[in-house]
DNA sequence: CATCGACCTATG
DNA sequence: ATAGGTCGAT
């Protein structure tokens, strides 16, 4: 059989090299989504993941095997015609369509920021289906206020809680893997709340008490300006508040105008407003320049390192004009998209990400992929391993590495191979490029108590 | 206008 | 010390 329809799912013909779930739900575009691992199938082809997300009125659930998207969505109980059933399952489809913004061709973007960019050409196969989310607007202002000098782990948690203290459960669900009778442990699902919710001023001490630290005043004071100045009312026929609206209204506005509105708000800078006019309104050529990016760009594309090549150059507006305009140079009009590819690949929860895993594990864990391999097979004992590992002096992810030990084996034939560039992911290393001998000038800190 | 320290918190 | 920064004061 060419594959099995999960009981419950619908299908969706769509290759993986077009979208990606398990990079594009994990690279922290979006923090809200959920992710199951599930029971292992005897045929390769089979859905290892279960992943879901909240609306306003239905919880999504996907799974996604080589060939096909799996989709269902789950609403509130209430028992539907299968008339109904058939209109939600178009709403559904347009739903999904949207999001993942499927009518974008991914595949030829890769063709054509390979052809401008042989760093990317490089990446492409391993990182292949990785696009641009199209978010909801008010959701993505929130999770990326909540970003700045943050990181995804926390994101992710912070968003979470945000979401059960501020909004009902819509619907609890049984884990995927357990059979649906079995009620013992429920998930619970929360959409993310209106800004009326999040503008009251008590906000600001709850999300501090949630470990949101300073960024708690931005979100409640921003949600406060968005609301007096936009309105809370809800239009008869949709289920978002005024203001919400209004800031989805910015889609259809230029780029610089849009940025210039999203700047107003607290807590959102040049970067914050980058990263909401990417990824929820269709700012497509758009680059948010962090650190990391900063850091891409002078190691790959010769922009030029100011400061100490080590020490964290200040991100002033110049070098951060400086960084857009030598990236969209290069990746032209879909800048954004390409560089959340180079962003994620940069990633080190995404270390191992992409490599062949043999998922014949039972025997002796031999690696075929690589044609580069040695002819004879070549074992990995403990002992290479570790030395391979030491050799490799970078950060590994400590659960994630454990998950796919097999993958991890398999990772390290690829990496020994000739013809794979390692310094394309590689992050600070103090003894590769920075051998800068201006004076290393550490900067002298107010310590604060202890 | 460019620079700098403070700001919450969790992890290496 | 840093993590996908921003704010307010020099």
């Amino acid at each position: 059989m060419a594959f099995t329809t999960p009981v419950g799912f619908r299908v969706l013909p769509l290759s993986v090299v077009q979208l990606s779930l398990a990079a594009v739900l994990k690279c922290g575009q979006s923090f809200r989504w959920t992710s199951y691992p599930l029971p292992s199938s005897p045929s390769a082809e089979s859905p290892t993941h279960e992943y879901r997300l909240c609306l306003k009125d239905r919880i999504v659930c996907l799974r996604q095997s080589p060939d096909y998207l799996f989709y269902r969505s789950v609403f509130p109980e209430e028992q539907l015609s299968p008339a109904q059933e058939g209109v939600r399952d178009e709403e559904m489809l347009a739903w999904l369509k949207d999001y993942f913004q499927l009518d974008v061709d991914l595949v030829k973007l890769y063709d054509q920021w390979s052809g401008r960019d042989q760093v990317f050409d490089k990446l492409k196969s391993r990182f292949s289906g990785i696009r641009i989310l199209r978010q909801d607007p008010w959701e993505t202002l929130v999770s990326f206020i909540c970003s700045s000098n943050n990181n995804i782990p926390r994101i992710t948690k912070m968003v979470h809680a945000l979401c059960k203290q501020y909004s009902p459960s819509l619907v609890a669900l049984p884990p995927p893997s357990v059979s649906e009778n079995c009620s013992r442990d429920l998930a619970m699902y929360h959409p993310f709340p209106p800004p009326s919710v999040l503008a009251a001023p008590d906000v600001k001490s709850t999300l501090r008490t949630l470990g949101f630290g300073y960024r708690a005043d931005y979100i409640q004071r921003t949600a406060k300006m968005l609301v007096d100045t936009h309105g809370s009312s809800i239009s008869p026929s949709g289920t978002r508040e005024s203001c919400e609206e209004w800031l989805t209204g910015l889609r259809r506005m230029s780029t610089e105008d849009a940025r210039e509105e999203l700047l107003k708000f607290v807590g959102v800078g040049r970067k914050v407003a980058d990263c909401v006019l990417l990824m929820s309104l269709d700012k497509r050529e758009v680059i948010p320049v962090d650190t990391h990016v900063h850091q891409i760009a002078i190691k790959h594309y010769g922009l030029r390192a100011t400061g100490g090549s080590k020490a964290k150059s200040a991100m002033t507006p110049q070098v951060y004009a400086q960084v857009t305009t030598k990236l969209v140079e290069i990746w032209g009009d879909f800048a954004g998209w390409a560089h959340s590819v180079l962003f994620t690949a940069d990633l080190k929860a995404f270390s191992s990400f992409g490599i062949q895993i043999s998922t014949t594990a039972t025997t002796t864990g031999h690696v075929d992929a690589s044609p580069a391999s040695s002819p004879s097979k070549r074992k990995y004992t403990k002992t290479q391993e570790r030395v391979d590992v030491q050799k490799r002096k970078r950060a590994e992810v400590k659960e994630k590495v454990v998950v796919v030990a097999a993958a991890t084996v398999a990772a390290l034939a690829v990496l020994a191979a000739p013809g794979y560039d390692s310094s394309l992911l590689e992050d600070d290393n103090p003894g590769s490029a920075n051998h800068d001998t201006s004076s290393p000038r550490r900067k002298r800190r107010k310590r604060s108590s202890d």
